[in-house]
DNA sequence: CGCTTAATTGACCATAATCAACCAGGGTGG
DNA sequence: CCACCCTGGTTGATTATGGTCAATTAAGCG
């Protein structure tokens, strides 16, 4: 069941049998939420955390004129609000973008990891260390990119991250997010954003149809997208 | 030494005097940096996070046209690059916007705090989490926040940061940082950064002049700011 | 096969960028 | 002491990226 948080973790530093044993013994049994749910509501004070294992889930922010913002996209393996175990009530939701399937970790149980299990806390709060330098990435790219440029950057990013954990590869991933979901991403309007897909298309950078993506000219798009995988932390780190 | 970074962490949670001492115990003697300068190049390895003691300083991402978005402001009391700790190297820089004086902290040291005392590993992990949080509330107001309000939200942010380590008050604070970097933190151009601010002025809800800014009427720029705190974790939080 | 949601396209509009001056203040060297 | 210069702030004119509004088409789906 902790097949992708494993996956993900394991990719950065040596998990020992130990390690993965606690970590699979501090989840309940899964869950499913459809998507459109809340799977945390803003102001909630959960008492656990929850594990992303299978689906397409986002932290997002919504303002008074109606507007939401997207600030962050989870994929599987990921904890979608591993920071309220230290700090309550939410300041933002969580909604899963499609049917998800999620397991919960209790709070009392993450605390006694970080009372006993220096190092896998330590791999646990670099995970959270990594969505911060992902938002960064998002700052410069909504701050500094121009739009064809920012949903490029997100392209590279989601199948870099979906490929961690089996969810994409060979230049080809399944991304179930309506434009109108992109455009909460990528700060633009529906409209928008389907002209930007249209000029990849017609650069001949990839092939969307559907759910489906498939990566015709990778490095033109790292080139056009100025991306640079570091920030995801996909070697070998120092934790 | 460790004065700002104590007010800060004892306004989430209680420090016990070993804990101050064991924080104490592990900085160098504070530093200079030039204004200007970056206190940790992009790409570096560092062995040490730094603390800021005094001044302002700047995560910054660099594109390949030169423009520079701010990822995150940090005054006195913030680590700078804590998440060095965990990884790296650097994906980004960080530059110091005025004359600073920090103090650095040895990784090593930084670790054996990890391996021995886990209530003060968490609050340093919440204070990063709290980067985690101002992050997504700057791509909130960069994707969907129109100029004026997104200024003016950093300023009823910069207010309430600065007002904990005693850098503000008063309805007043000193802000040394000219209107190019503000652009560069709100990802628009100087010239839209003045327009922004002559407005706030001419509304009558600051007083700017030079380095000062006076808040004349809080509670009606918090409005036009949509600004909810709630994201600083100023008070008590279950760490 | 109708119904609903998502994608697409076009016309027009607005926010903010760009370009280009000009001004104010504070050092600095003559 | 004052002219000069440099940085930072201010203003106006023009442009452009992306938004809004509205309609059309395509795609799932019961």
């Amino acid at each position: 069941m902790t097949g992708p948080l494993v996956e993900k973790l394991s990719r950065r530093n040596q998990l020992s049998d130990e390690e993965k044993a606690v970590l699979g013994g501090i989840l309940a049994p899964p869950t499913m939420v459809k998507g459109g749910d809340d799977i945390v509501r803003q102001y909630a004070s959960p008492q656990h955390s929850t594990l992303l294992l299978d689906g397409f889930a986002a932290r997002y922010v919504v303002l008074m004129d109606g507007a939401r913002q997207i600030t962050e996209l989870n994929v599987p393996g990921d904890f979608v609000d591993l920071h309220g175990l230290l700090m309550s009530p939410m300041d933002h939701g969580v909604a899963a973008l499609t049917d998800c399937t999620v397991a919960y970790c209790p709070h009392e149980a993450l605390r006694e990891v970080t009372e006993t299990q220096p190092h896998l806390t330590r791999l646990l709060w670099m995970d959270t260390l990594i969505d911060a330098a992902v938002h960064r990435q998002w700052l410069a790219g909504l701050g500094r990119r121009a739009a064809t440029g920012r949903l490029a950057h997100l392209l590279c990013e989601l199948y870099l991250r979906l490929e961690v954990v089996h969810r994409a590869g060979g230049g080809k991933m399944t991304l179930p997010l309506s434009q109108a979901i992109l455009a909460d991403v990528l700060g633009l309007s529906t409209v928008h954003v389907n002209r930007c897909v249209a000029q990849l298309r017609e650069e001949g950078l990839i092939n969307w149809s559907g759910r489906s993506v498939r990566f015709l000219d990778w490095d033109r798009l790292v080139h056009l997208a100025e991306f640079d995988p570091t920030y995801l932390r996909l070697s070998r780190e120092p934790v």
